[in-house]
DNA sequence: AAATCTCTCAACCGCCGCTGT
DNA sequence: GACAGCGGCGGTTGAGAGATT
């Protein structure tokens, strides 16, 4: 039986056509909605109440904006989903003419695959942590013991930019997972397309392999959201979240605010405005991933068929991997995984460079600091 | 050109909280 | 306080369009 076939009790179900939307719109026109039990009856509906009330709410309403969500709704919808989670019917009221259906589809067919992609866990919005353990490995193999990967304008620093090896990571744990979708995605309660978004990576020939690397060109909008998020995470303004989340709730008016410019941050997605910074950035990753030592680590991370267990969690055995891969590697740098790991979050060194760079904090409301509280 | 696969989103379902009796 | 009715919300489904083979 067919959604377009469907009748239940004499009511209509399935699909609306235009003739009742039409009789719709004139009953609420000439009455008002509301009282949507009867609503129906009196405008000549086969249909319930609520299918008349959906309808109307998602898709009838005048004052629905159709059409692509912007960077800067995409923006919002990310932030505020960071703080109240899948309260779609009250992020839908801080986006003007966005329903909750809409910004919940929009969430489970665009947001989520993209934060996944950029190793974000879009559950909790903190870091994966099977990308985490990964990056906590190549930082301290590449770059604690190879001072030249150092990205000029962090030299002295020895974590760099780590965000930039999150995607990097996450696309390649993306393609290593191929083999079993599940062990990555197991704990996120995701949709069953997500499991297809794994299934459908490409298989990781090393040719392939290779143009990945070659081609990963960092996006400063990711690398910017991912600290941002890494740094909310962190931060201990944050720790309170249930607090933060109440007053958010509290604050957050009925009557949508509009998004204006200087209350959104820079379209960061874009590729067009790439500036010098980037580019200092993207080259400096080029160098660090076209490195036979980045190979060689590499290799062996496509080598270990057992990366994660059933739980979904990484399964590699550190030591090995790093005795087999850095050999150059001073005997600190390979105690260092102890200390540089990252699963709670991240190193002390992190902590300070993110922590001072909120960068993508959206402003969701006047009178709201960065922390979410008044 | 046809078959198959993938993705999107409108619509449904079930649950929950609020309100009135 | 208990119950019923209703509206609202979030999770899920599946038709249909578009993409790929």
């Amino acid at each position: 039986m067919t959604k377009s076939s469907t009748e239940k009790n004499g009511l209509k179900k399935g699909p609306w056509t235009p003739e009742e939307d039409q009789k719709l719109i004139d009953y609420i026109q000439k009455h008002g909605h509301g009282k949507w039990r009867t609503l129906p009856k009196n405008a000549g509906l086969r249909r319930c109440g609520k299918s008349c009330r959906l309808r109307w709410a998602n898709y009838l309403r005048p004052d629905i904006k159709r059409g692509r969500f912007s960077f800067e709704e995409e923006e919002a919808i990310i932030q505020l989903h960071s703080v109240l989670g899948n309260k779609w019917s009250t992020i839908a009221a801080n986006l003007p003419g966005r329903t909750d259906n809409e910004i919940k589809n929009y969430w489970n067919t665009h947001i989520k695959k993209k934060l996944f992609k950029m190793g974000i866990d879009p559950v909790t919005h903190t870091p994966r942590l099977d990308v985490l353990q990964l990056a906590s490995i190549l930082n301290t193999s590449l770059f604690n013991s190879s001072p030249q990967f150092n990205y000029p304008f962090l030299s002295g620093r020895s974590m760099i930019n780590s965000s930039q090896l999150l995607s990097l990571l996450s696309t390649l744990l993306s393609c290593q997972s191929r083999n079993n979708p599940d062990n990555v995605l197991n704990h996120n309660n995701f949709h069953q397309n997500d499991n297809q978004l794994l299934q459908n990576q490409p298989q990781c020939t090393q040719m392939q392999l290779d143009d990945t690397l070659q081609t990963f060109q960092p996006n400063q909008r990711q690398v910017s959201l991912q600290e941002n998020l890494i740094a909310k995470s962190n931060n201990p303004l944050n720790v309170d979240h249930q607090l933060m989340k109440s007053k958010l709730e509290n604050q957050i008016s009925p009557v949508a605010t509009s998004f204006t410019h200087q209350n959104t941050l820079p379209n960061l997605w874009h590729y067009d405005n790439i500036s010098d910074l980037q580019i200092a950035q993207s080259s400096s990753t080029m160098q660090c991933f076209s490195s036979p030592k980045f190979n060689s680590i590499f290799n062996s991370l496509l080598e270990n068929q057992n990366l994660c267990n059933n739980e979904g969690m990484p399964n590699f055995n550190l030591s090995s991997l790093l005795s087999s891969t850095t050999s150059s590697s001073s005997p600190s740098t390979l105690n260092s995984s102890s200390s540089t790991t990252f699963v709670n979050g991240t190193t002390e060194d992190e902590r300070d460079t993110y922590g001072s760079r909120n960068m993508l904090m959206y402003n969701i409301s006047n009178g709201l600091n960065d922390s979410g509280l008044l």
